[in-house]
DNA sequence: CTGATATAGTTCAATATTGAACTACATAGA
DNA sequence: TCTATGTAGTTCAATATTGAACTATATCAG
C-alpha cells in the first residue's frame, strides 16, 4: 500500500461520506433505470434470503438494517403489499413478528442481483487495489465494532 | 496492512454501506443532543466557509454535496430563514444565485465543529490504523474520480 | 437579429423518513 | 397473584427528499 503524503484519518472521513453519496445515487439510479425497485428493497429482501427460514423479526431486520423501527414497519408494509414480503405472527412471543421472504421476493431478488452485481463491480470493486480493498473492509468492521456498545 | 483471508472488494461493499449508516447515525445523535444542527446543514456551512469569498453559486454548492437541485433550493431556504447564510444575485449571469456564509453561519458551524471533530476522532479516526485510514482516503479518491464522467 | 435549444434555479405535488404517542404482550418483584 | 416496568410493533403527524413542471436568462446557428 503506498503512502500518500500527509493523507490521514481525518482527510478520509469527508471522502467516506462524499463516496457513499456519489455511489449510491449512481447504483439507485442503474437499479431505476432498469426499472428495479431501491437498494432498501434490495438490502432487506437479501437479509430475508440469508436469515434462518428467510424469516427475521422485525426489530432484528430494522438492527440489522441500521433503520428505525417506524421506517421498517413502513418498509415491510410496501414490500408486503407488493408480495415480496409476509408477516407472520411470532408463536413464542405474541407480541412479535416474523417478516418473511415470499418465493416472489426472492424471485424479485435474484432478479435486481445482475443490475447491483454490475454496478458494484464497475463502480467501486474494480477501482480498488486488492489491498484497499482489504484494507477498508478490515476498517469498516473495525468501525462497526467500535459502535455496538 | 494485514490481509484478512480471502477478504475481497465485494465483502467490503455492504460493510461500506453499514459503518455509513451507523456512523452517520451516531453522529447525529450527538449533533442533536447538543442541540445542534444536522451533519447536512454543517457540510453546507463548511463548503461555503471553504469556497472563496465564503460563497457558491447554487449548481456548484448541489454538485459538492452530492444533492438534488430542489433539494439544495430548499437547504439554502432554511439556512437563509436561520440567518446563517444568505443569497445574493450573481452579476455575471442574471439567472445565477450565490449562496454566501453569514458571520453568523461561520459561528454556527464553528460552534459546531467541537462536537463534530470529537465524533469523528471517537468513531472513525481512532479506530482506525494509519494504513487503513490512508488506504481508504486512497480509495474513495479513486471511486470519486470514477464517478466523474 | 431571430428562433431554437440549453442552463440556473424555484415551485409544487408525491413519496420517504423520523420521533413521539399508543396498544398489546411479557417479565420481574412484592 | 398483582402491580410495575420493559419490550415489540404500529400509527400518526411533522419534516425531509425527490422529480417533474415551470420561469427566466443565456447561448448558438442561421
Amino acid at each position: 500500500m503506498d503512502m500518500i503524503a500527509g493523507m490521514t484519518a481525518k482527510d478520509a472521513w469527508p471522502l467516506f461520506l462524499r463516496a457513499h453519496a456519489a455511489l449510491t445515487d449512481a447504483i439507485e439510479s442503474r437499479l431505476s433505470a432498469a426499472e428495479l425497485p431501491s437498494l432498501l428493497w434490495y438490502d432487506a429482501l437479501w437479509a430475508l434470503e440469508r436469515a434462518p427460514d428467510r424469516r427475521l423479526r422485525m426489530s432484528g431486520l430494522a438492527q440489522a438494517m441500521v433503520l428505525s423501527r417506524s421506517h421498517l414497519t413502513h418498509l415491510i408494509g410496501q414490500l408486503e403489499k407488493a408480495g415480496l414480503v409476509r408477516r407472520t405472527q411470532s408463536p413464542e412471543d405474541r407480541r412479535g413478528t416474523y417478516a418473511a421472504l415470499t418465493e416472489k421476493g426472492a424471485t424479485m431478488r435474484a432478479r435486481m442481483w445482475p443490475v447491483y452485481r454490475k454496478a458494484i463491480d464497475e463502480l467501486f470493486a474494480r477501482r480498488l487495489t486488492p489491498a484497499q480493498a482489504m484494507a477498508m473492509a478490515a476498517g469498516f468492521k473495525r468501525l462497526l465494532a467500535g459502535l455496538r456498545d
